[in-house]
DNA sequence: GCGAAATCAGTTTA
DNA sequence: CTAAACTGATTTCG
């Protein structure tokens, strides 16, 4: 029999243990595995069938028009976006379902003529709105002047068109720019200046470190590029907010990481989708999340920084006229109607929100005018919404970009203070990916007004964390892995002495992030490695945390991998690579998700029952390396800082093996990839110079609810293994792009 | 003590 | 150049 490859069904029995579970060979299987089709990065779930391009056939909605890849619109100075050559792009929810209508998110903006019947201009129309008059401030800025491009995308453009190949530079060209002492230079002409650089300008120490970009990839991205810019904004915040914290408090000051960060990257052109756009943004795809609007305005999502509409001009015909592109809906008027797929928005103005200045009627000006050409001109506008999550100690406002919006109808409103605010009803383009939906569903799953489809059991754990970890098979009849027992933690069989210190330190109370004085904040470099609740500022060799021999508190912010899971995660059966790890809730950079659990084995014992160990699948070797290419961490060169210890990214391996085949937690069903979304990283806690070692699990990114957690098995250094003719090389099944085919 | 409201500093874009 | 904007961290309020 081939045990690599059939799974251990274990009858499933209603009165089982709940201490024990059901358990399968999970993590890698050996199937053949087929090289991707197409040949980029798959970031979107790979059940997704490609996007297949089929005669148009009618009837279509109004306003659009039958899809022709050969057509580009005479006034849209945008590639002809074939479906295919979106990287990570969109598919169906349905599987069987063969469009016979293109997605409009594909198409660039359908010419005007399509859109006859929307392109009056007139205050006569017999909109479905059988709400008050939604022109009856029509034409109070009808004169308003909106540049129609921006100096920058025209030079963006002239590249794209007259010479596509010839710039190339590196993006985070310093030159003339300063941000040293927080003088803080606004100097437009200079990103003027850099679209005509021809020469490629670098920081060589830089340039190995970040990629090239040139003109047209800061015109149109991809989602390598949105990707790395996302990571190098959040590590560089991180960096910031660690150096912040580190100083005295000074009561009333409040720290904004988050614009420090985002300014840098302005000013460094590390950014990219500068050319906006109506619809689809390259690279950014239906359901991500982000936790700064930075963040969007980074990646070309959302332009204002805090604005929630961004909008431009636009040519129809003769007249220029401006469309919304994008909206943030902070989820404050957000309609329960349906499913998730209509939104009620509030306009702009009106001061409602300062209590310094009158409040006053909304005008149709802006953003709410732009919108209102929208609804017009039924051109798609992308939809972000933003979402309170977490507890009440730590509330955070998330992000969830749901796709494209079409706006059906507009009326006036009189708002709570009495004055009259603008209302719009955008509802959801169909055939997206899920996204809104998914977060619905997870809160009704909690609320307990849904049940989950397939769950096996609610707390696998049997209360051994302090949240549940809910066991779902959605996809066959198997009932659950193969049993073994749930620990959280690991199990040292006997006390091993430390070769590092890691004697406790004397902080009274929570350990403090300036205090010279605290040995474990020494240890780590001079700085606390986390910030705010339990996120990770850098990956390093080693992370010292507060222990058991520390006199600090419990709530000490240097004991985040010891205080158990966060997220409700749920193990899960995958549908080619056995059981897997998803959470429901959403996770964000740095944020710790579990430690590796189980037996701490020995490994000199292990060499000696060589056969035992080869039928164990669930070892963690801290051997295994890193591919060389991760690069998570901040780089300093964007701080004006020099490569500081804090930063090291040194991998000793560190002598440490773990087996939880009998004995574990979540991470033993976390699944490879070689493009994953989760890093280890060692943990000492002060324990009396003993060696008390552990594996924390990190996001690399933000990982929306329900998304598979993995992170790359690595390639394993002892010569013994790779001699070793019985030891086998799984096949990846990651499907990533970057794959190596292989992994173990 | 907790959730909500108020306050304040700060950045991009039109 | 300046005003405007559904920010985000922190303090105050009920």
């Amino acid at each position: 029999m081939e045990r690599d490859i059939c799974p251990d069904s274990v009858p499933f029995s209603s009165s089982l243990d709940k201490s024990k579970v059901l358990n399968v060979k999970p993590l890698r299987s050996l199937v053949p595995v087929f090289p991707s089709p197409h040949g980029f990065t798959t970031f979107s779930p790979p059940q997704v069938p490609p996007f297949v391009c089929t005669q148009p056939s009618g009837p279509f909605p109004p306003g659009f028009s039958p899809f022709n890849p050969f057509f580009v619109p005479p006034d849209s100075q945008q590639h002809p976006q074939t479906p295919t050559n979106q990287p990570g792009g969109f598919g169906f929810n349905h599987p069987t379902q063969t469009p016979s209508v293109p997605l409009p998110s594909f198409r660039t903006p359908p010419p005007p003529a399509a859109r006859a019947q929307f392109a009056g201009a007139g205050n006569g129309d017999e909109g479905s709105s059988k709400k008050s008059s939604r022109n009856r401030e029509a034409g109070i800025n009808k004169g308003e002047s909106v540049r129609s491009v921006t100096e920058e995308d025209a030079c963006n453009d002239n590249r794209i068109w007259a010479a596509p190949y010839v710039s190339s530079f590196n993006m985070h060209i310093t030159d003339a720019e300063t941000t040293s002492n927080g003088e803080k230079q606004k100097s437009k002409s200079h990103k003027r200046v850099k679209c005509n650089q021809d020469t490629k300008l670098s920081l060589s120490a830089v340039g190995d470190i970040f990629m090239t970009f040139d003109a047209r990839q800061r015109a149109d991205g991809d989602r390598e590029s949105v990707t790395h810019i996302l990571t190098t904004f959040d590590a560089l915040r991180r960096r910031l907010n660690q150096i912040e914290d580190a100083k005295e408090a000074n009561p009333g000051v409040i720290r904004r990481s988050d614009l420090k960060a985002g300014a840098i990257l302005m000013n460094k052109g590390i950014r990219t989708n500068m050319k906006r756009r109506i619809g689809f943004v390259p690279g950014v795809e239906v359901g991500d999340i982000f936790f700064f609007r930075f963040e969007m305005c980074l990646v070309g999502l959302h332009a204002p920084s805090m604005a929630g509409i961004d909008y431009m001009s636009i040519k129809f015909e003769q007249e220029e006229e401006p469309v919304a592109l994008s909206i943030v809906s902070s989820g404050a008027y957000e309609d329960n109607v349906g499913d998730g797929d209509v939104l009620i928005y509030s306009g702009q103005g009106g001061n409602i929100n300062r209590k310094d200045k009158q409040v006053v009627d909304q005008k149709l000006e802006r953003g709410n005018l732009a919108l209102e050409r929208s609804l017009r001109r039924a051109t798609e506008v992308r939809v972000i919404r933003g979402m309170n999550v977490g507890h009440s100690n730590s509330a955070v406002k998330v992000y969830v970009y749901d796709g494209l919006y079409q706006i059906q109808e507009s009326w006036i409103e009189q708002g709570k203070s009495g004055f009259n605010v603008f209302k719009y009803k955008l509802v959801r383009v169909p055939g997206q990916p899920d996204a809104f939906k998914i977060w619905k569903s997870v809160q009704q799953w909690k609320e307990g007004s849904t049940t989950r489809v397939g769950v096996i059991l609610p707390d696998l754990t049997s209360g051994a964390e302090t949240v549940p970890v809910s066991l779902v098979n959605d996809i066959d009849d198997e009932r659950g892995p193969a049993y073994f027992t749930y620990f959280p933690t690991l199990k040292y069989l006997k006390p091993v002495k430390s070769i590092i210190s890691s004697f406790g330190c004397n902080c009274r109370g929570p350990c403090l992030p300036g205090d010279a004085n605290c040995s474990c904040i020494s240890r780590n470099g001079g700085n606390l490695p986390y910030i705010g609740t339990g996120i990770i500022v850098s990956q390093k060799s080693l992370v010292h945390e507060c222990g058991p021999s520390c006199s600090c508190s419990a709530n000490c912010r240097n004991r985040v991998s010891q205080t158990g899971l966060k997220v409700h995660l749920e193990v899960f059966k995958t549908k080619d690579k056995g059981w897997g790890l998803r959470s429901w809730d959403p996770i964000r950079a740095g944020a710790f998700i579990c430690e590796y659990a189980g037996e701490v084995v020995d490994k000199i014992k292990g060499d000696e029952d060589r056969d035992q160990d080869e039928d164990d699948e669930y070892i963690f070797d801290a051997a295994h390396t890193y591919d060389s290419s991760f690069q998570w961490n901040y780089v300093s060169e964007l701080l004006d800082e020099m490569p500081g210890d804090t930063n090291e990214t040194d991998k000793t391996s560190l002598p440490l093996t773990i087996s939880a085949k009998n004995v574990g937690n979540v991470a033993r069903f976390m699944n490879h990839s070689c493009a994953p979304n989760v890093f280890w990283q060692p943990v000492l806690r002060a324990n009396n110079n003993e060696s008390d070692l552990h594996i924390a699990f990190y996001a690399i990114k933000h990982i929306p609810p329900m998304t598979e957690l993995t992170y790359d098995y690595g390639i394993i250094q002892s010569e013994t293994h790779s001699n070793n003719a019985r030891h086998r090389r799984k096949i990846c099944l990651c499907g990533s792009s970057k794959c190596r085919g292989g992994f173990g």
